[in-house]
DNA sequence: GCCGATTGTGATAACGCTCTCAGTAATCAG
DNA sequence: CTGATTACTGAGAGCGTTATCACAATCGGC
């Protein structure tokens, strides 16, 4: 690999001449400058971006760590970071850590160790002391999607149950009063915060939950699959079914569909976390929309913000408002 | 930041000391190596894995350049890629390049400062000489989903020609003679791949392809929409629709049910690239399923190939089968 | 009691760059 | 013509590791 001595060499200057040629910092003659570009442009070089990190003692490089890429909320959310933070010229290193706490631990000790200038994390929920050990050694970490209480960091959030509430009041509007719900893991923060929004919205109406209708997922579409089935099993059914996350939606919508149920009539179907092919199914599905991408760039603006002002200030949280997207799968809609 | 020369100073030895115990390299006695490690946990040490690479010559870190990462397909491509890649202790650099050779070729660039040990990149068919550069650096490339016919580099593809082939095949197998198109843009390897397999497909069967029905769309889901709606706007329309990637795809099929086409019956529709949520859909739809994930993981193993085995060979090709999921989209299946 | 091997230790030189500092030559004010 | 300023240059320190040496201490074999 060439290094900026063979070009100093080669231009007939000093290590420091080129360097400063090259970086365009302090002073050089026009002549020297001119004869070092050629040198670099004649040799292929390529400043070594590790040995400047050394010494400025930045990176340009920030780490992201999800629980899965391959979930297009997720998937959304990293492309959203990326956009806002390429713009300062950072890059970013995408880790997925499919909720498993010592895969993350894995991960945060990596990042640390390549000294990225910054972390934006979707906390699985496991072992919060690596993170402040990152706060405490300087480097800013924002919470995206979900946050961990006891963790003084900024936070970009989703105002789950606002819409979560949304989601049951329109069920309830319409008439419904048996709703069931296929929520997400307790142990993580969405699926907790979801599933009390829903009970909440039961209550608020005077509904009293009926537990058979209560069952916890994975957040995985195989797990969405299963408890439609189990719900569709019960002598005495609900008659719309609130559905936590986008996999396990498509998961549901399998099972009933396998399973011959018509939707709306025989089962309402809400999901939280709208997809792009919510539209073109029959019927169409109505859906919180969750801002997966400008909840990225919200992080993102978050850690630059961080990174520009060093240290200051108190952690700072910025919640999203969802959107419920009526559709026909609860029974509203125009061609219902 | 705590340094290793700290952790020395405490335990009482030197840095050389200190490192071995840490790296488990070299000598150290028994009560050195412990007095360093209480050390290190005292002062929450955390190697810089910068200064490291620095020596040995390498990052431990690989860059991956995708078009877009909020596309599915891609997403799983570069999940597959980690999760292979992970257990050989590589972390991934990731960058949406959005097919546009001006961003990619910054990214490149980037990479390469950053002295990654390898690249995987879904290359958008721009300038190549940066990659031939790469190369030529000693910096292995592996090329996925596309690939450019003039870089001496290995290749994890998917046969687009046979995936195309079956779908069609399927079509005229169930009596469609009319059939159109919504392919991607010509400049991109893929566009052309897929629309010349169409072209192939019709021909071997004997029928003149209408150029009236061959509409190239950009991959988005906008693009599909808008092309749809041109084709219902033709007097003499197709009898059947091949759209040729997953956005469009959803684009397309949104057009149709807005303007009220029955599927299959109006129109047959298959699509290339299946997703999860293709069998919800009424009718369920008939697509080819290409192993994104899988593409991800081969393109890692060449990688990891390569870097085990220092520069060794020619440059390898490995072409993974597509798959067509007869569904129920075209006039076949089941529930037809 | 000496030799060679084994075990343990600490200086110190890299890695490739940036940045400070000293020094030279040229320019300019007085 | 002197002293100060400006324009430019190169030597060299240092970023935090690893790797190479030289050297000290211990030990077994004869």
């Amino acid at each position: 690999m060439v290094t900026i001595r063979d070009v100093a060499r080669l231009a007939g200057v000093s290590m420091a001449t080129a360097a400063r040629a090259l970086g365009g910092y302090g002073y050089a003659s026009e002549s020297a400058r001119e004869r070092v570009a050629r040198a670099a442009s004649a040799l292929d070089y390529h400043p070594n971006a590790i040995a400047r990190s050394m010494i400025k003692g930045r990176t340009n490089t920030l780490g992201v760590i999800v629980s899965d890429n391959a979930n297009p909320f997720f998937a959304a959310v990293v492309r959203g970071i990326e956009d806002v933070v390429l713009a300062q010229g950072y890059a970013i290193i995408l880790c997925n850590a499919d909720e498993d706490p010592t895969k993350e631990a894995m991960y945060v000790r990596t990042i640390r160790q390549k000294r990225v200038d910054g972390l934006i994390i979707s906390p699985s929920g496991g072992g919060v002391e690596l993170l402040r050990g990152l706060l405490s050694g300087g480097i800013p970490v924002v919470q995206v999607d979900r946050h961990h209480g006891g963790l003084k960091a900024d936070a970009a959030l989703i105002d789950n149950r606002a819409g979560v509430r949304a989601a049951v009041e329109h069920l309830i509007r319409l008439g419904h009063r048996r709703i069931g719900i296929i929520s997400g893991p307790r142990r993580l923060f969405t699926g907790r915060e979801r599933l009390e929004a829903f009970l909440d919205a039961l209550r608020r109406a005077r509904i009293r939950p009926n537990e058979r209708w209560i069952l916890e997922g994975t957040f995985k579409a195989h797990s969405g699959y299963e408890m439609a089935g189990q719900i569709l099993r019960l002598r005495r059914r609900p008659s719309a079914l609130f559905v936590a996350n986008n996999l396990m939606t498509i998961g549901a919508l399998l099972r009933l569909k396998e399973e011959g149920i018509a939707i709306p009539k025989e089962m309402a179907v809400v999901g939280f976390d709208d997809m792009d092919w919510a539209p073109v199914l029959t019927p169409p599905l109505t859906a919180v929309a969750q801002p997966g991408y400008a909840l990225g760039t919200v992080a993102a603006q978050l850690l630059l913000r961080r990174l520009a002002a060093q240290r200051g200030g108190p952690p700072q949280t910025v919640v999203l408002q969802p959107q419920l997207v009526v559709r026909e799968s609860c029974g509203a809609g125009a061609r219902a």
